[in-house]
RNA sequence: GGCCCCGUGGUGUAGUGGUUAACAUGCCUGCCUGUCACGCAGGAGAUCGUCGGUUCAAGUCCGAUCGGGGUCGCCA
């Protein structure tokens, strides 16, 4: 019988280990067969070898590395031979050696996989799903995995030499209002109750301080029941901190080294800290956006004042209707064909810009439908503030300070794609900081909490809770890496009066925030210590690591963008006696749960 | 919920409304002792996602639906 333990791993295999015996074990990823000889191409988790099948070498064996096809999995005894001359494979890591096998066993067959499991694969994305085990085999595939392993061990590793605890809280929570649509679970025993499962584990994490645990971290399973994106996933994993006795100045530089360490020793790359800062207003001013991109340039500028009072009405009344109207100047685009102009204002309309002006800087003098309305200074103002210059083109919206800012951002984000701005392999963090601590929900008729509702005021704004609760920053921060956000936190309200008078500017009755968040409130009775934390997204931090554009090959088996699993075909119907054992009904036409 | 894109042998693609749906690769069989995307010869494999409509005739045009992707809303 074969010893497994006796095996080395493929990788392991190079020319200074020429004429040891050696037992490999993995997969066949090609055979070729040249009749009276056989090379395999054998596969394990750390690399590829070419194995030989010499006939006069082995025997009746050789019959069995005739049967071998894609896949199998395979047991070989061989001795490792340095290549002849001449037959040294420079595109194979172990290139330089093979192995000339003696032994083969097959402990087991593979039947044809639906596709050729190599890097540059180009299949739809929907038979990889449906196969995810095999898919999983890829190297690059195993790279991810193996990258997304270093992070979380360099993780533990760091917060344990902080003296961080890690702690589990709860998967089955109590549903709370604000914040994303819940998954819930029915509770058998409570007819008619659910249980919720965690959005992050905010409420336990601060409850742990109020225990005393002082410094908690945890890699986390977060659900949250809202449309996916490709970079959204109904659940995924935050690297959720939490920490007593402490303020912003002492979090940020302790994440950033972790940054550093994480950069470092996953991939080898250095991070240079601390982090450039930049308040929320700075960002959205300058870039239109929260989690600005920094790797290239072509900020907004605000030409309100300058156009507010020129002839052309359409800038004039959005500024008399205290909106904005801002530029960005796209350097070198004159040439740009009107099609794609035309294309760039459709894009901004998905932001709910209504329209996209533009100032061509020709060689033959300026172009634009919109020049005529500027007399000969306020076009000559207007190029010396932009900075337009020959071959340039500028590019303006006029709206809501929001719907500019939208709109411009990601203008600006499109503009850069398309013209290779960003530099492959920058890194630019960054802290996003000073956030609002509300902002107005139209359509509810009421404030809500930015980051959310436990989130402490900056204390040189807390007198205008009251007044102004609109223009209240929060001590709250975002990381930043190259335009994604990678995580965000704040320091905690630990005072009873304070998160009272927070949930009544969130429109809650003192009796509804008794009944949903009465046990935080009545925590913080007990002695609370001032607290703040931070959680960051595993999966887009592993995106960014290990540069792929899409969360599901980051996470070993995710779900379609309709929140399905293809390979195990999750969700499905269940039995009716599971349904009445929770006490719930459906209210879906039986035969269409039959069809499922 | 809105908008956009995709769906043709296992896989990736081609396919003016008109014969037997083409090509590559993979697969199967045979030959082959230095290949590494091995080679050579032969073979099998598709009712074009599904349903309906227009038409003498639909893979192709129209509608619906299902599945997948991107995005806005939503989501921190």
């Amino acid at each position: 019988m074969t010893l497994f333990s006796e095996r080395i791993q493929n990788g392991e295999l190079g020319l200074e280990k020429v004429g040891e015996t050696v037992r490999l074990l993995g997969w066949v990823q090609r055979r070729r067969d040249h009749g009276g000889l056989i090379f395999v191409d054998l596969r394990d988790r750390s690399g590829i070898v070419q194995v030989v099948f010499d006939p006069e070498r082995m025997g009746t064996e050789f019959s069995i590395a005739e049967s071998l096809r894609s896949e199998f999995v395979v047991s070989i005894q061989g001795q490792v031979i340095a290549r002849p001359e001449g037959m040294i494979n420079p595109n194979l890591v172990t290139g330089k050696i093979e192995i000339v096998a003696y032994s083969l066993e097959v402990l087991n067959g593979a039947k044809t996989p639906p596709y050729y499991l190599v890097d540059q694969v180009d299949v739809d994305e929907t038979v990889r799903l449906k196969y995810r085990y095999l898919d999983l085999r890829r190297p690059e595939m195993q790279n991810v995995f193996k990258i997304r392993h270093r992070v979380t061990q360099i993780m533990r590793n760091f917060f344990d030499s902080q003296d961080f605890y890690e702690i589990e809280t709860p998967m089955l929570n109590k549903s709370t209002p604000e914040g994303a649509r819940d998954y819930l679970v029915p509770s058998r025993v409570h007819p008619g109750e659910f249980y919720a499962l965690p959005q992050s584990p905010q409420l336990y994490k601060q409850l742990l301080m109020v225990g005393g645990m002082e410094k908690y971290f945890q890699i986390a399973r977060c659900f949250r029941d809202e449309d996916l994106r490709a970079d959204r996933q109904p659940e995924f994993t935050q690297l959720d901190v939490e920490m007593s006795f402490v303020e912003v100045e002492d979090i940020l530089p302790m994440m950033e080294k972790l940054m550093v360490k994480i950069f470092a020793e996953a991939v080898g790359k250095e991070v240079s800290i601390p982090f450039p800062r930049l308040t929320y207003k700075e960002a959205m001013d300058r870039y239109g956006s929260d989690k600005p991109d920094t790797r290239f340039g072509m900020e907004l500028i605000d030409v309100g004042d300058l156009v507010g009072k020129s002839g052309f009405k359409v800038f004039a009344n959005v500024v008399a209707g205290g909106g904005s109207v801002k530029c960005i100047c796209a350097k070198g685009c004159a040439g740009m064909p009107r099609r794609e102009i035309d294309d760039l204002a459709k894009f901004v309309s998905t932001y709910r810009a209504k329209g996209l002006a533009w100032i061509v800087m020709a060689e033959e003098g300026i172009k634009s439908p919109i020049a005529k309305f500027f007399t000969e200074e306020e076009m000559a103002a207007l190029i010396d503030l932009t900075r337009a210059e020959t071959g340039d083109i500028l590019f303006f919206v006029a709206d809501t300070y929001a719907v500019v800012s939208d709109a411009l951002g990601h203008l600006r984000l499109e503009l850069a794609k398309r013209l290779g701005l960003i530099e492959e392999g920058s890194l630019e963090f960054l802290w996003v900081t000073e956030f609002p601590l509300l902002e107005y929900d139209d359509e509810q008729k009421r404030h809500i909490a930015i980051h959310h509702p436990f989130t402490a005021p900056m204390d040189e704004d807390l007198q205008l809770l009251e007044s102004e609760p609109l223009k209240v920053r929060a001590k709250a921060y975002d990381m930043v890496l190259n335009g994604t956000e990678l995580g965000g936190g704040s320091i905690r309200i630990h005072r009873r009066e304070v998160q009272e008078q927070l949930f009544k500017l969130l429109g809650f009755s003192e009796e509804e925030a008794v009944a949903q968040f009465g046990f935080l409130m009545e925590a913080f009775e007990y002695g609370t210590p001032p607290h703040g934390g931070i959680a960051f997204g595993l999966d887009r931090m592993i995106m960014l690591l290990t540069g792929k554009d899409n969360i599901r090959d980051v996470i070993a088996f995710p779900k379609t963008q309709s929140a399905s699993d293809l390979m195990a075909h999750a969700p499905s119907p269940v039995a009716d006696k599971q349904i009445k054992e929770l006490h719930i009904r459906t209210n879906i036409e039986e035969s269409v749960a039959d069809k499922k």
